[in-house]
DNA sequence: TCGCGGGAGTGAACGCCGTAAACGCAAGAA
DNA sequence: TTCTTGCGTTTACGGCGTTCACTCCCGCGA
């Protein structure tokens, strides 16, 4: 049995902790290596110098092992939003957040691969929630949640009224918002805040995914256009002094 | 050698046309009943009655196998496509457009293992374009296409002047309207058309592949909402009689 | 200090898989 | 009729996930 979560590790349970951390850091070095197909049990193995069996020490199968690959991808992903997010503590929120949303783009245009596992397939959850296996996949909503609602709380913008918005996506809205203890937030904007985000992983995806090259080679200039219009769309009729200066990139 | 294109089929070619069509189909169901990975060429075989090396007189590869399932299932899903649009011929064309646009999110939302294949992973497209390989997938792209520019013709609406374009967007925009023959269209129409897509698909992919269960159990409503946002923002200050009607479903 | 329980890892094995090569067979072409 | 050619089989190779029986050795309790 492992040691109560409170006892210091044993000497056992750091390298226990230490050979899952290398399985989970080679499984990821031969998706950028070789893609999801060559992560496989034996090659992961072998790259350790180990059988494969061994691994079902750590694992119960195949697949919890790509989900915990997953979740650590994700856990980078976050990573970096936040990086980003925190490079100009003094810079406008507006401004934070867009420097967080191309750091997104950014990463899944540099980790294609990571991306695919990531986005490009069905999340596991079936009935109960994914937020056991997938920790940081929450952290990654979380992250953006957190940022709109600091936003919202700067800069307010104009959002639909609570009984202009259909009512059956109004009671989910307010469940989704006491979930996520967003109660400063109202229904409206957590709409506006799921068409935002509909709206660049949309783009984000169809890039990553090659399935904007019927039309473009280049996607970024398309991107900082939609983020253009997504900031005019949340400010329409304010004209604030510093609205020009939020879409120059650092 | 196959007989030439223009000559009447032999009965070879005929019966190896209809083998050809039964792997096809097999492999579909096997996708539909087990998903992606069930699709082997030893199951195909097995279902069919065969042994494995003989599906390589039909294919080269396992891959290329996979790649004729995707053009078959893009062809099945332009096919519910132009059903949507050619349902309700008289209607007004902005109608027609939306209800394709609902037949997109509907197909994909039924068969979300289809979906997974055709837009979660990645295009083959590596240099030269994937047009050989999936005439289809173009065929898709050219349907909604078509039907834009033809919103377009029966009721314009504003759109960014060439100079409002980013030069490096609207380069490729111009690029991409004479490889298509749609020089009908001004570039900053195009702009707004890949807009669109990105936010239909950005919907409808995140809802399949579960990446909005956080927040939404039922994304139909949002879909809707996002729907009426779009033909808002087309015809802003347009306001014309049957504007309403347009976002009656059927 | 000793003994032992149990976790870590191995080797062999099973049944899948994609793929290659050699072969048999039947049908169309000469 | 004979020959060619395309279709399908058999056999085989290596890789895969997974199971099971087994060994080894660390660390805990007596």
């Amino acid at each position: 049995m492992a040691a109560p979560a409170h006892a210091p590790p044993n000497r056992r349970d750091r390298i226990r902790a230490a050979t899952l951390a290398e399985i989970t850091r080679t499984a990821r070095r031969l998706l950028i290596e070789q893609g999801a197909e060559g992560v496989s049990l034996r090659a992961i193995a072998r790259e350790m110098g180990m059988t494969a069996p061994a691994l079902y020490r750590y694992f119960a199968c195949h697949e919890d092992l790509r989900t915990a690959v997953a979740d650590q991808l994700f856990g980078e992903l976050v990573e970096a939003l936040r990086d980003a997010r925190d490079a100009h503590r003094d810079a406008d929120i507006v401004q934070r957040g867009l420097d967080t949303v191309r750091a997104f783009r950014r990463w899944a245009v540099e980790h294609p691969r990571e991306f695919e596992v990531i986005f490009g397939r069905p999340l596991p959850a079936a009935e109960d929630m994914p937020e056991f296996d997938l920790p940081n996949c929450f952290l990654f909503g979380a992250t953006f949640l957190e940022l709109f609602a600091e936003i919202w709380a700067c800069r307010p913008f104009p959002v639909p009224a609570d009984d202009e918005i259909d009512p059956r996506l109004a009671e989910q809205l307010a469940l989704f918002r006491q979930q996520n203890g967003a109660e400063t937030l109202p229904l409206g904007a957590l709409q506006v805040f799921l068409g935002m985000w509909v709206q660049i992983y949309g783009l984000v995806a169809l890039e990553v995914l090659g399935h904007l090259r019927f039309a473009l080679r280049d996607v970024e200039p398309l991107f900082e256009t939609v983020l253009t219009e997504l900031i005019a769309r949340l400010y329409a009729g304010q004209v604030l002094s510093d609205t020009a200066g939020w879409l120059t990139k650092p």
